[in-house]
DNA sequence: TATTGTTATACTCTATAACTATA
DNA sequence: TATAGTTATAGAGTATAACAATA
């Protein structure tokens, strides 16, 4: 046959080979590998950004979330995170040895700690969220406003616990 | 002032107080922490659905990917899957080690290995595919063929090279 | 000089287990 | 019994540096 293959050959080419590996079944077709391209390049482009505040995506989050519910404890802390309190535990460690979070005593659950943020840390956050505001519109130059509007919306379809 | 807040309270109360972190700048509105949480989700149910094949997301994907193109150099397939070839050369042992994957001389080249799949590997591949499906519907539930079809392009435009 | 591939090493994130104190 | 928080430890992913062999 002038064309270089017998008919088994193509339907074994169409299997396995290059030519033949389904669209859908492609590596770059899959969600999971392309959420997590994004997120690795997100994550990167965070850690240049905050650099020089010294603040990792967890523990700006754990700032952040402190910030907008002050005395929220611990444990909720790890909840809305999404984090084991064994590995929330030395990260709080750090941001108040660094004087950035307060940890006191729950006035009547004594194994609670509350938590909230130092004057030091309430000063220096609106700084820090003008640096994530320019983070996010660097690593999403390339989306519309609409486009970011409905990442998000998808996003949280995929990991939030609201019913449906 | 029957209301409780004087003027100057409530300036303050916006710029740092639960009620007054801007929408835009609360943690949940950040597409960063959203990506990490929904990578985060699926990493985890990858984990669960490839346990009995002992695959996880990084050589799922050098597997998938020398599959679609064989005879692929390890340089070639660090650069495609944003790996250092550091962290690469212990993964294609590994693969090696089990049969999955045959590293061959190049033919002009010396320096470069070039990759294919065993015959093991390609005869279990169809199966770890449709396992893979499933992990991707079942994270995917909530959304629709064409939610997911506007997920993988933005994603896309995230991470991926390519000229806008 | 630059590229390919390896080894060693360190850091971060995540997970489990064991523990204390309190409810 | 269950929950809040701590410590220790292990696994996996990613980063850099130093190296040998080859282009």
């Amino acid at each position: 046959m002038a064309i270089g293959y017998s008919m088994a050959e193509i339907a074994i080419r169409s299997k396995s080979g290059k030519a033949g590996t389904a669209p859908e079944d492609r590596l770059d077709a899959q969600i999971g590998y392309n959420l997590r391209r994004a997120s690795t390049l997100a994550l990167s482009d965070f850690a240049v950004e905050m650099a020089d505040a010294a603040l990792r995506p967890v523990t700006y989050g754990m700032l952040a979330l402190i910030d907008e519910r002050p005395g929220i404890s611990a444990a909720e802390l790890c909840r809305l995170l999404g984090m084991k309190s064994a590995n929330m535990a030395p990260l709080l460690a750090e941001l108040e040895e660094r004087g950035l979070v307060e940890r006191d005593d729950h006035a009547r659950d004594k194994r609670v700690q509350v938590l909230a943020l130092t004057k030091a840390a309430k000063t220096a956050m609106p700084a820090w969220r003008r640096q994530v505001r320019n983070h996010e519109d660097r690593f999403l130059q390339r989306l519309t406003k609409k486009e970011r509007a409905t990442l998000l919306r998808l996003l949280r379809l995929i990991w939030s616990e609201e019913a449906d």
